[in-house]
DNA sequence: CGGCGGTTTGATCGGAGTCAACCATGGTGG
DNA sequence: CCACCATGGTTGACTCCGATCAAACCGCCG
């Protein structure tokens, strides 16, 4: 269940990765790339369901993650929890606990994982040498910042079925925008646990609504993961006018 | 409605700030301070009711907040309002937007506002030459991150009295953490549309969940404010465990 | 075969929204 | 001076969205 494998070494060489060479990533200096490369020290795998990080505790990695999905999510002392946000190729895991010295939510694996390890004690190296890495690191925090106020916004001004639509036009943008959506459908891999708990509503209630969803011909519920049939329907649904796309930088 | 008067030049040299003074804010090396007072071109003024920023803008400023009280907000077209979070006295105001380049927000003055004024085209230089204030922008915005996290668990999974209780408690917390609070008491300079727009409940449902407060003698409600009585009672109604408190940086 | 996680559906309940008054305050202009 | 109105707060009646309870189904795996 929660158990991390140990990193098996690097196998992807910074210059050679895939992700970089997709056309959503900005252009790196050579020499960012080579700090980044020598940041790096290793690869991370995690199986479906592992614990990557834990709300509270304080000696946090870094990571990138290179491959597969994750998510955020913090509970309350009686148990009940809401997902903050997810995790794709490209997104910096453990950002916070690395700036503020604790971390203040737990992220957990969604499907088998690859992960960039840095060596969280070089972040000093890295804003003292590297002034653009240390400004795409704010960049990547701002980012965040502006998902969490949409989310925010979703929560607490639309209705069941609008943010579900908005959830999922959310995702299928995030995982189009690296590469993968083969043709327009898309799959999550998520349960309607995790769409209950991303949106603040039940269970049984969250089905209900995908039902809506599904009837009106925007998604298809599969086993333990949705298909995207419509987004622009889905961002209709939304009133959500969709992200605003930008090259973004990958550290 | 939405004046701004015009800068009024130099008043507070940085130096001498009295936000510096006060114990939760580090302190800076010489140079550092040398490089924010020049970083800083003037203070501005502004009214209660004033939209300091604006959903969609481009042409973005990047002020800290010198005295009074702010909100972040966005609406959805059909015109739901949303807000995000406050801003007190230190908190920098217009980040995401100079990072970002685009403002995803807007910013409204809940009380005559004073503002430090710094000239966005010098935050290359910054990130430059200034690594430790660079470290400390990430800071902060990784700590409005943490905010909105904790404001997202609190709209998906706290129900009315408990996300009312924890608003104050985090409002409370925020204000004695910059010296706004005499004695123990505190007044909020908030009126309950607001606290409605940041719960993401109706102004009347807003209004009986704060009298439930009022009756268990957490707070009282004045006209256009808030006086709270009993911050721990307010914690422990939320099931909120409280900040953690760490020296933060002031640019 | 049984059990379990994930999904589905129906019945009922309750929290929060909506509608509709009403009051207090304070600022306006005749 | 007062009539007028706007803003903010308060309260009650009724409605409805989403929670809760309950039961069943399905595919999978031990």
């Amino acid at each position: 269940m929660s158990l991390v494998l140990p990193s098996s070494g690097r196998r992807v060489p910074c210059e050679q990765c895939p992700l970089r060479a997709m056309p959503s990533f900005r252009a790196f200096e050579s020499q960012e790339l080579r700090f980044v490369s020598s940041f790096k020290t290793g690869e991370l795998v995690a199986e479906t369901g592992t614990t990557l990080l834990a709300e509270g505790n304080n000696s946090v990695h870094l990571y990138t993650l290179l491959s597969g999905w994750a998510f955020r999510y913090k509970t309350l002392p009686d148990g009940r929890r809401q997902i903050l946000n997810y995790m794709l190729p490209g997104d910096l895991v453990g950002l916070q606990g690395s700036i503020i010295g604790e971390m203040q939510h737990s992220v957990e694996a969604l499907s088998p994982l690859v992960l960039c390890v840095f060596q969280r004690n070089r972040l000093t190296e890295l804003f003292s040498n590297h002034p653009g890495l240390a400004f795409d690191i704010t960049w990547l925090a701002a980012q965040e910042e502006r998902m969490l106020d949409d989310h925010l916004l979703s929560l607490g001004r639309r209705n069941a079925v609008e943010r579900a639509a908005y959830l999922i036009a959310f995702l299928y943008q995030r995982a189009a925008s690296v590469g993968l959506s083969g043709a327009n459908a898309l799959y999550l891999p998520i349960t309607q646990m995790h769409v209950a708990d991303t949106l603040g509503l039940s269970i049984v209630h969250t089905n209900k609504t995908l039902r809506k969803l599904a009837d009106r011909k925007l998604i298809r519920w599969l086993d333990r993961s949705c298909e995207v049939l419509d987004v622009e329907g889905l961002m209709q649904a939304a009133e959500w006018e969709g992200p605003l796309e930008r090259k973004r930088p990958l550290i």
